[in-house]
DNA sequence: GCGCCCGCGTGACACGTGTCACGCGGATGA
DNA sequence: TCATCCGCGTGACACGTGTCACGCGGGCGC
């Protein structure tokens, strides 16, 4: 193991206060790691990680305000000696190629045994990639996300149940270029219909 | 504190490995509390209990399977020693009358601090029961469940974006019926139309 | 300059959706 | 027994949705 002179300095940043904890307590058992701090958002989260300089952050995806991918632009931005370590609920392949372009160093789902975050956390610290391997292959198979811009917008707006007027509404375009959008967005994912549309992009994580 | 000669036995099911871990991890540092096993769905949670005859069961409701109701009431009815407190992600309204009404004992967010669990345990353990007081509140305001079974079962399906026929020919319903049921749903949760009334009714635990 | 593509808008059409009124048969209860 | 209710089905109507063809203007490369 590493000298205990000299422990990984980890924050945690999620936001459910339970598994923060939770994730602290264990991590705290390994004696060459020292959680120096934890955050319930992304805001939070690059505050702390100035305030502290961590070897490594432990990053969830959904957060209220900034989100994870946000944050980790963020850090690597204004802090890059540390390595952010994605640790998120869904193994969503969008979500990680997402998180590599904000310059994550892995990537670690919650459905993993938690034995592996210890080590996961030491091999980010040791400039090593980790990266879950069957979702690492899924993400090369389903390709790039193929939504432009605006259809992401509207697809998340569509995504509670708005009309396609008021979708245009609040994006400033006409109703029928709404429509058109829907329209090439559901044709992209291979969707039948808005709705089913909405659940697959999100299952892959593209919007 | 509690005698260490008799530590309160627990048992922990959350189909996400990593949570289950920290939280073993985290319980296992008080000194009165002992984690005895770890299940991932409501299967292995039953199946546990029997063996293991635990004093309080930690349980999800969002599990693959068998989920956390369920299992909560089989326990209830196999094995009436064990204490059920209901650790989940969602503050659902319908979720916390739900639990209660299988034989939970406590109720607990994961958005709670860590530090409440230990406590929650304990309280559950000794025959109280443990609730988000807030959550409470809100479940008193909302009411019961408005929908029928029916309607339930068509907006479970109407949510991952099958149509009104599609919907018929796995109910064995007419579509009109269909039509008519979603209907009634939109009308009692107050919704627009069912991408809405999917939202809605899942916000509030419903379906 | 000249095509060329791309995002946006319009109009039209077929189809799905949300809503209502009405009818049927079976349970329920006075 | 009879009125009543409830779940289910039908038909009709207005409206929203999905799709297509077409047009406009603004970049972009040759």
């Amino acid at each position: 193991m590493v000298s205990e002179l000299k422990p990984i300095r980890v924050v945690i940043a999620d936001d459910q206060a339970m598994l923060r904890g939770a994730l602290a307590a264990l991590l705290d058992l390994e004696d060459d790691l020292a959680v120096v701090g934890v955050a319930g958002d992304g805001e939070a989260a690059l505050e702390l990680v100035r305030q502290t300089a961590p070897d490594v952050c432990l990053m969830d995806i959904q957060m209220p305000g900034m989100d994870g991918i946000a944050a980790t632009q963020a850090i690597r931005a204004a802090n890059a000696a540390t390595s952010v370590l994605i640790v998120t609920t869904f193994a969503r392949p969008g979500y990680l190629r997402a998180a590599l372009d904000a310059g994550a160093s892995g990537f670690v789902v919650k459905d993993a045994p938690a034995e592996h975050l210890a080590d996961a956390v030491r091999r980010v610290h040791s400039g090593l990639r980790v990266l879950d391997p069957a979702l690492a292959e899924a993400s090369l198979f389903e390709g790039a996300n193929p939504l432009s811009e605006r259809e992401r917008q509207v697809l998340r707006l569509a995504a509670d149940g708005r009309s396609a007027a008021a979708i245009a509404s609040e994006v400033f375009l006409s109703a029928g270029t709404v429509r058109n959008n829907l329209s090439a967005a559901i044709g992209k994912v291979g969707a039948a219909n808005r709705a089913q549309a909405v659940r697959m992009a999100q299952d892959k994580g593209w919007i």
